[in-house]
DNA sequence: GTTTATGCAAATTCTTTGCAATACT
DNA sequence: AGTATTGCAAAGAATTTGCATAAAC
């Protein structure tokens, strides 16, 4: 990506065009999958960390960048259900809800399932909706 | 869940039940939703946090636990490519391959939705698929 | 008696904040 | 001038390891 479409971008969110913002913007743009704060910092080690992270929650709040694997931000753990070697036939739907932080399961709604590209494995599905729960949505 | 039905489950999985696993088991039965490794240790509190992690590092090797939110365990950021406020229209599946940590962007596999149950409003659908990447299959 | 599990303390890593200096309008 | 942005340093939080003791087989 060019410096011009970063700058537009950037302007497109209501977001000052700044030198760091700009090469964050083209690194985020450039890479072929999602990156942590941790490895954005590596790749352009001119930028300071915290100016990093400040950039990323500006970035967040102005929906230019989302977040994967969540926002209740950790590695959660949970009883299998199925006891087979490798792989797990109980995989069902989970809920966050934005607001109260909490994760629900959804068990009667399995997850659905989609065609992997060729040579892709499958082992596990991680399907997780984010959104309003029934308390919070009042 | 009671103390003979634990101890059956980890015998199962062919992991000694020590008194410390056995309660370990009993509080993520019991537990509603997923838990974080901090969560569990506040639950149990008479177990000390090394080992609270041992245990699940444990019980993930012997598939008695599975993660959730991935096992790239970190917040990633890519940029969104819809416009919109509020909502994203891109949302696609992801893979995580899990013998090299990458993560890769399906970007033409959407999302597969589900009817949520009454009450729940969807914002957006973290789909992450864990396997084994071209690559790293062989 | 040998192996396994445990607790404590401490090392790492990652995220976040305080503050003074700098850049922008 | 006044506000927004930045870097440095350091605080917090979460995860992980080393090691000596205790428990299990």
């Amino acid at each position: 990506m060019d410096e011009a479409k970063s700058i537009e971008i950037l302007l497109e969110h209501d977001i000052r065009p700044t030198a760091n913002r700009i090469v964050l913007i083209k690194t985020l743009a450039e890479a072929e999958y999602p990156l942590t704060m941790t490895e954005l910092e590596d790749l352009v080690d001119t930028i300071d960390k915290s100016n990093v992270f400040r950039a990323l929650t500006l970035f967040r709040e102005h929906h230019l960048v989302h977040v994967l694997q969540d926002g209740a931000e950790a590695v959660r753990y949970e009883l299998c259900h199925s006891h087979e070697e490798g792989h797990d036939d109980d995989i069902h739907a989970h809920f966050y809800c934005e607001k109260c932080g909490q994760i629900f399961c959804l068990n009667n709604i399995p997850v659905p399932k989609v065609a992997l590209p060729e040579g892709y494995q499958m082992n596990t599905i991680n399907y997780l909706i984010k959104g309003i729960c029934p308390k919070c949505g009042g």
